[in-house]
DNA sequence: TTTTCATTAAGGGTTTCCCCTTCTTTATAT
DNA sequence: ATATAAAGAAGGGGAAACCCTTAATGAAAA
């Protein structure tokens, strides 16, 4: 149903690339399309922010990589000043490392340069219509990092951890110290020491702070 | 060039929901838009598991929420014994928070039950080819649950740090010692103490640990 | 020009941590 | 039934961390 009519043909959109050739494909395509109007250009994220003195579009298709001021650099004042536009980040294969700063920065999406037509025309269209978009290949960077975590469970298996160490490495984990902890469990501060120096054995670190860093690194504890 | 062509014609699908309507619906339109061929259905996940038994589909369109056997033990126990099988998972608004179990398990997609015929579709084309495919709504909320970490920047900023502090704090977090750090800074391990303790001020934290924890729980550092 | 502030440095005392060793109790095994 | 091991408890000593005070230097500000 949304498909074939024409998409906010008032859309007032910026072209940001150091690329011309690059720009001026896009720029057929959303003019061919109707999707909006192109109304200015600029190579790199300095000309944009100049841009924006005098005319301030509804939406912004930025470019990451540009020189003298980059697409995270011209997103980051753009929005300082006109926190209204909405800004859709083209991104390469790799530049996916830096997506929090584009979401943090606010930027409303985040599309591959290989994306065909149809997808950057759905992503400009949920954007217009105040939703996000961001790519699949994105997420899966995401999920990616978030799947590390999965991995680790062979290490809690070979580290083979009691319940009274998994208790301890909690408590170590919270910020406190040994007569704390023997005062919460009921034994002797010695007794809680000798508990610590297992972990330390069975962890390979060589003091209190290297072991927390470890529990926390390899998420051995879920909170602290 | 692939919107117009029927998607894997052959390709055996099992569409498990306890909804019979539902499933009806869904049928319909995969069997319409020559999506593939519903081999079979189940009402729940151990009906589906049932089945296996007898025939092997190339796709399974799941539900989360069903009686006796759920989405999620469904599709643990599926890929274990047929690791081949691709499954969509379909999701109700709120159920995203169970994400990573799904991923973890290996689901190759996650779409809304809210969804148009459009997106199903491609999600189902997507998975077919190998690919993944998760909604934007799923997206959205993992991009939320990163994004807290946001927030912290105004703590950074009343903290203050100065680059003393910030590099003293990276380091400590590494898990390095006084000694240690003042050979790397080249300075007395009597003034890297001075720093440490200036960073207790600010943090309100009572010792190095704590300072590490403050510091790993804030975001303050990036790597540790 | 004097003051203020940040940086660097150090001495000394207290506490906590870390390591080595010892001892008892409770399982587990042969 | 007794050897062997594992878990629980604790002492002593040295090292590192922690806390408080003092102070020289240089840069920026009044």
């Amino acid at each position: 149903m949304k498909k074939d009519q024409p998409l906010s043909p008032n859309c007032k959109i910026i072209l940001v690339d150091d690329h011309p050739l690059y720009r001026e494909g896009i720029k057929l395509l959303i003019e061919m399309e109707h999707i909006g109007e192109v109304i200015a250009e600029a190579g790199n994220g300095k000309e944009f922010l100049d841009l924006l003195e005098y005319q301030v579009p509804d939406m912004v298709i930025m470019d990451i990589d540009m020189p003298i001021v980059d697409g995270l650099q011209a997103t980051q004042k753009a929005l300082e000043l006109h926190p209204d536009i909405k800004i859709l980040i083209l991104s390469m294969h790799g530049d996916n490392k830096y997506y929090t700063r584009f979401i943090d920065a606010g930027a409303k999406g985040f599309i591959l340069k290989t994306a065909g037509k149809e997808e950057l025309e759905n992503a400009i269209q949920k954007i217009i219509n105040g939703e996000s978009y961001f790519s699949q290949d994105l997420l899966l960077t995401i999920i990616h990092d978030l799947k590390v975590p999965n991995q680790i469970s062979k290490l809690e298996l070979s580290l083979d951890l009691n319940d009274r160490e998994k208790e301890m490495l909690q408590l170590l984990c919270k910020g406190l110290s040994i007569v704390e902890i023997a005062d919460i469990i009921h034994l002797s501060p010695k007794t809680i020491e000798g508990y610590r120096t297992k972990l330390l054995i069975k962890t390979e670190t060589k003091n209190t702070l290297g072991l927390v860093l470890f529990a926390i690194k390899n998420k051995l504890v879920t909170e602290f």
